[in-house]
DNA sequence: TGGTACATGTAACATGTTACATGATTAG
DNA sequence: CTAATCATGTAACATGTTACATGTACCA
């Protein structure tokens, strides 16, 4: 009885547990660390899960710990659920910027708010930008090289942001603000 | 009464009925192909919130043409909500990759199937990459210069898919396989 | 000893997806 | 005349968001 299939949001936490027992917070800060930037989670959504994976059988909780935290692991079916779901074609990636929307309908927005805008949003990758290099140089450094898989999204995410500032950095006047 | 305050959905047919009255079908084909680089909507979406809208009073419903087309047109209520709407700080940019996620994941998966399905999403990437190249020599040729906010968003897609490409082909060939 | 980060969970609601039902018009 | 495309709509369900409720442990 194969159930209903995996949603991609449950299956990124079965992959997570392969590293270990988690606990639903340890789960959102992993996803958040390491698949964040194509990725997103929410907290309500990893204790939903949690709890719909235990009831199917795909993790087990541990006893609690301190502070109330209860460590999920995978069991066996939980495994094989994974590894089905893993190789299947991944689907259409999905993207949503609000930030386009707004210079999309830019002739509806007050010139200097759109500017304002635009300027905060570019900080916010330039931000993010920085954060690769650092994550890449401290890697470096450490003598801790990542994994295979692990370079493919850094770079990815190292890569998009360079491109998304190049693009900030070749926007009009007229949208940017005149500095 | 300001009511609910509109969705980001919503808004973006708002948006689009600015250019004049449309059917939901319209509307969904103009979505397409104006903001669909960085923003959906399904069919379903758009019906149900053209009821909705219509309903709050954001847009009123013409006389049914020819196969039950039934065109919508913007209220001053309507363009009012998208004004106010559309001044707003744009939300946090939304992406969801699913095959970063296979690749992040990419030491439970068969090498060949994830070689495949690299090749397979590259393959997709160069297409729509030469299609943003086709509309903007389109463009050119037929004389008709998109405005200056449509050129920033074509030109987004653009160098976004660059970008991509760029990764793709800086994969190391036990990802990307060897060819 | 008080504030911050940790930690779990629920409820209500909004949004997005998929599948289905129904039919009209047009092009070949 | 028939297949493809146009066109609207509903229903059921899955997923994502926001807000709230309730504490615990750690560190300065």
């Amino acid at each position: 009885m194969p159930s209903k299939p995996l949603n991609s949001t449950a299956a990124s936490m079965l992959g997570l547990l392969h590293q270990g027992p988690m606990t639903g917070w340890d789960l959102l800060s992993a996803a958040e660390r390491l698949i964040g930037n194509f990725w997103s989670l929410t907290q309500s959504q990893v204790y939903r899960e949690l709890a719909a994976m235990e009831t199917a059988g795909l993790i087990t909780a541990g006893t609690r710990g301190p502070r109330d935290r209860r460590p999920y692991e995978l069991t066996d079916s939980g495994r094989g659920a994974f590894a089905e779901w893993v190789n299947r074609e991944p689907g259409k990636e999905h993207i949503r910027i609000p930030l386009l929307l707004s210079i999309g309908f830019g002739q509806h927005i007050n010139p200097e708010l759109l500017a304002h805008y635009v300027a905060e949003h570019r900080a916010r990758h330039a931000e993010r930008l920085a954060n690769y290099m650092n994550v890449l140089q401290n890697a470096e450094e450490s003598g801790l090289v990542p994994d295979l898989y692990r370079r493919a999204t850094l770079r990815f995410g190292l890569i998009y942001e360079q491109a998304v500032l190049e693009w900030f950095d070749s926007l009009p006047a007229e949208i940017r603000g005149e500095s």
